[in-house]
Order: C-alpha cells, then sequence, then structure tokens
RNA sequence: UGCCCCGUAGUUCAAUGGUAGAAUACCGCACUGUUAAUGCGUAGGUUGUUGGUUCGAGUCCAACCGGGGCAGCCA
C-alpha cells in the first residue's frame, strides 16, 4: 500500500492508500464521521462509516480532537459532495499523538491571539495559502533571474556604515566595534554589476524604524537587481516582465491556494500583460491637484495619493523622475533638468501602494562625493564605493523589490505581517 | 515618536453607576452526507494592574502595563 499526500489524491482514486494528516475539524452522526484533515499539501475530508469498521474504531473516530497526528488508512473517491472534489473513506486510523485543548478554533479569533499563536496559525488554511504562493514567488523569482542570465550576488547583512545613512538601523556590538544590520544590500550590487554584469541579491533586510502600519515590518525581505551597461528604460522594462512573470507563475501553480483566498483569477491576468503605464512625477502630481488633493511640486506621496494615482490604472503604474530632494545621493540626476532624478516607483493596484523603488545610478566620482559630504555622510566610510566610479565607471541601474509587498497585493491580505512566517514588528519578537 | 481606539470565561463579544451574560471551544448524550453541521445538558470569571470618586465601579477619573489602527519613514 502506498503512502501518498493529500494533493496527489486524484491520481489514486479507487485505490487503498495511507496519508499522515493532522485533524482540523470533525462532524460526527450515530453512524457516520466526517474528519476534516490536513497533511500539508491540502485539506481534505475523511469519513468513516459505522458499517465499514469496527465498533472500537468508530468510537476512536468519533473522540479524535483537533490537531491529533495520525495516519488514515482508506480508498480515494471522487465525490463532487466534497469540496476538495476527492475523499477518502476511511477503512482504519492509527493514532500517532494525541491533543487536548489545540487554541486555534473554526471560530474567529483576534490578531492579538493569533500573532501570540503564529507557531500554530501556520496551520491553519489562509496562512497555508499565502506561504505557499510565498514559496512559488522565491521560487519563480530564481527562475526568472536565472534565465536573464543574473548571478545571485549575497550581500552581507552585518555591515559596518548604514548603506543610504537614512532610516534607523539595528545596531548590534561586534567584537567591540559598532555594526549594523543591513538595511540594503544595493550598494554592494553596484559592486557586483561591476563584477558580473547582472546580479540581484535576495535576502533579509532590517530596519529599525518604529513604523505601525500595515505596510511596514521591521524585519522583510528584498530582492535588489543591479544592471551594468544599463539605462533607466531598460531596467523598467525587465521590472514590468519580473512582476508579470511572479504573476503568471502564481497563477501557473498557485490556483488551489488562490482559490482558498478568494482571489479573483480575472484581475491577476491584467497583470501579466507588459508594458505597464508610465506617468512622471510631473503629471502625477497634476493629476493630484485636479482631484483637489492639497499637495506642491517637490512633495512626497503619502498613501491617499499614492492610491489614488494607482486607481486611474488597471495594471501597475510606474511614477517617474522625482524630485531629487525626496531622493537618496546615488540617485542619477537628470541630464537636462536640475530638480529631478532618473528613477521610478511602481504603485500596485487594489490600494497596495508602492511595491518597486529603482533608479538609474549616478556614474561621476565628483557629484556623488560632494551629494554624500552634503547628506553629512562620512566620505571614508564610502570610499570602497567611490573606487566604483573612479575604476570603470559605467551606466548602470537597480532597483528594489519588497517580497512581503508584493505578496499583500497578490494575496489580497490588508497586513504585511501575514506574508511572512514569523513576523517581526515593532512591539513582537515572539514567537 | 505624534494622534485615535481597545483590554470582561480558553476564544469572540454583551452588560443606564445597582446580583457579570451569550455564542463558541472543552466534557456528556442524540443524530447516515456534514461543510463554522445540528439539538439537549454539564462546567467554565480576582472584568489588564494600582490608586481615586461613590452607599455601591466591568462601567466614571488618573497613572502604569499590554495590544491595535492611522501618520511619518520606506520596500
Amino acid at each position: 500500500m502506498q503512502q501518498i499526500n493529500i494533493i496527489d489524491a486524484k491520481k489514486h482514486v479507487d485505490e487503498k492508500v495511507k496519508i499522515g494528516v493532522w485533524l482540523t475539524n470533525k462532524r460526527s452522526s450515530g453512524k457516520i464521521a466526517f474528519l476534516q484533515l490536513r497533511d500539508g499539501t491540502a485539506f481534505f475530508q475523511g469519513v468513516v462509516l459505522k458499517k465499514n469498521v469496527s465498533e472500537e474504531l468508530f468510537e476512536e473516530a468519533k473522540k479524535l480532537r483537533q490537531e491529533t497526528s495520525m495516519y488514515v488508512i482508506g480508498i480515494i473517491h471522487k465525490d463532487e459532495r466534497s469540496k476538495f472534489g476527492y475523499e477518502m473513506e476511511i477503512e482504519d486510523i492509527q493514532v500517532i499523538s494525541e491533543t487536548e485543548d489545540y487554541p486555534i478554533t473554526p471560530k474567529e479569533h483576534g490578531i492579538e491571539f493569533l500573532l501570540d499563536h503564529r507557531h500554530l496559525w501556520l496551520r491553519s488554511k489562509r496562512p497555508f495559502a499565502v506561504l505557499r504562493i510565498r514559496d512559488e514567488v522565491i521560487r519563480a523569482t530564481y527562475e526568472f533571474f536565472g534565465k536573464e542570465g543574473f548571478v545571485k550576488f549575497d550581500a552581507p547583512i552585518l555591515t559596518g556604515s548604514a548603506p543610504e545613512g537614512t532610516t534607523e538601523l539595528f545596531h548590534i556590538d561586534y567584537f567591540d566595534t559598532n555594526a549594523y544590520l543591513s538595511q540594503s544590500g544595493q550598494l554592494y550590487e553596484e559592486a557586483g554589476a561591476e563584477a558580473f554584469g547582472k546580479v540581484y541579491s535576495f535576502g533579509p533586510t532590517f530596519r529599525a524604524e518604529k513604523s505601525k502600519t500595515r505596510r511596514h515590518l521591521t524585519e522583510f525581505w528584498m530582492i535588489e537587481p543591479e544592471m551594468a551597461f544599463m539605462h533607466q528604460e531598460e531596467s523598467l522594462d525587465i521590472q514590468e516582465r519580473y512582476i508579470a512573470y511572479l504573476v503568471q507563475s502564481v497563477l501557473d501553480h498557485c490556483q488551489y491556494e488562490l482559490s482558498i483566498l478568494d482571489r479573483d483569477v480575472e484581475t491577476l491576468k491584467r497583470y501579466t500583460k507588459v508594458p505597464y503605464p508610465r506617468i512622471s512625477y510631473d503629471e502625477a502630481i497634476e493629476l493630484l491637484q485636479k482631484a483637489d488633493f492639497d499637495i506642491k511640486w517637490g512633495a512626497d506621496f503619502g498613501s491617499p495619493e499614492e492610491t489614488y494615482l494607482a486607481d486611474h490604472f488597471d495594471q501597475p503604474v510606474f511614477v517617474l523622475n522625482y524630485p531629487k530632494a525626496l531622493k537618496p545621493f546615488y540617485m542619477k540626476p537628470h541630464p537636462t533638468r536640475d530638480d529631478v532624478v532618473i528613477c521610478a516607483d511602481l504603485l500596485a493596484p487594489e490600494g497596495y501602494g508602492e511595491i518597486i523603488g529603482g533608479s538609474e545610478r549616478a556614474t561621476d566620482y565628483n557629484y556623488l562625493l560632494e551629494k554624500i559630504k552634503a547628506a553629512g555622510l562620512d566620505p571614508k566610510e564610502y570610499s570602497w564605493y567611490l573606487d566604483l566610479r573612479k575604476y570603470g565607471s559605467v551606466p548602470h541601474s537597480g532597483f528594489g523589490l519588497g517580497l512581503e509587498r508584493i505578496l499583500t497585493w497578490l494575496t489580497l491580505e490588508d497586513h504585511v505581517r501575514e506574508t511572512i512566517p514569523f513576523p517581526r514588528l515593532l512591539n513582537r519578537l515572539h514567537p
């Protein structure tokens, strides 16, 4: 007898098989018991008929409690009455470990309780679906950049100084000197691009900002590609093809998860078509002013502004060339305008806001040196970075994408904390 | 960090300043196709902490503790 996974049940119709499962819920009557089961690959139900099994087994089945682990042995049937389409007619049950008082019941729970029990909440259907889509997006990311000829180039997590010098960093003691957890691998990726042409990093990123919003974590995962001999236009091409590729991969491999989340597939299909619309920062300001937003040229967009702009399009939209004062020192100044830089943010539709920030990078040694000084940063800390402009500087571009932000949008969750196994938030370091 | 909101049974929530209650989960019984199954029954509480006002505080006031939302920062 073969041991299988629930997800493969359809390949074993009318066969007797064994599956290792946990019990998620149960309903029983005098002569029939329905066991709701999960095994990590899918959810389905097992049916225990009193007439089919011994009295002892039927009584045992009726007494099973939520999250008991066991092997179930029985015959797979196709059955329209089952939500999954297939179910098991159980002949035998081998309990592995009994459980009592499992805290997470099929009823509603508050977010505080669920986050305190995240180690168990992971077993529930919604986290299951969201985190499987996370896995697919990660898999598709490696696949996409591999196919495009990128080298995965890992940036350090421990750093001796702040790459951008802006946001708050987590400080640690490093053999009696100061070190910080990385808030961006970008500057290191620029070094990688001059060694390998096209590179990307994909790893954890840390920001010690005391943010308490649905869009922020203190520990999150970021994908940061950097491309040598590439101007912003080609970078935008890669960005939109990458996003479209992720969406297509989720559509190709996660139909079951999307159905659990009740995510509309037709809406997602719109995002697989490129190119995405592009507007300039100047045009964005005009749009907002026409809509009576109280905003002047030079100001950054808040959440309401981003949402309004994104709602104008039924696809993600690039907003190009922001004021220089709003952006970090390493962005390339515009060739004919002194007030903007060559950059773009990609805003996700459906109210999800910024998911990518990117730019063409400044290539001139003296320009960068001045900007570093003007930003109040220590040029000595950036001497290695300045070397990249000293020895064979080339046009290059890159961008950063927040994994949890794109997942929040794809899964239609309302908070980024739902899209990472163990979220780290301002007031939450456990479990 | 600023502004706002919330802490009552394991959980989700009620309760004009006047004896703390329901649903659900657990436990027991009934029920042959359930989908948050259903019906009946048992049990379940130092109302976040400390102090104050009051004849009387879950309710009003203050401080503290814990959590959430929005904003800024950004991905």
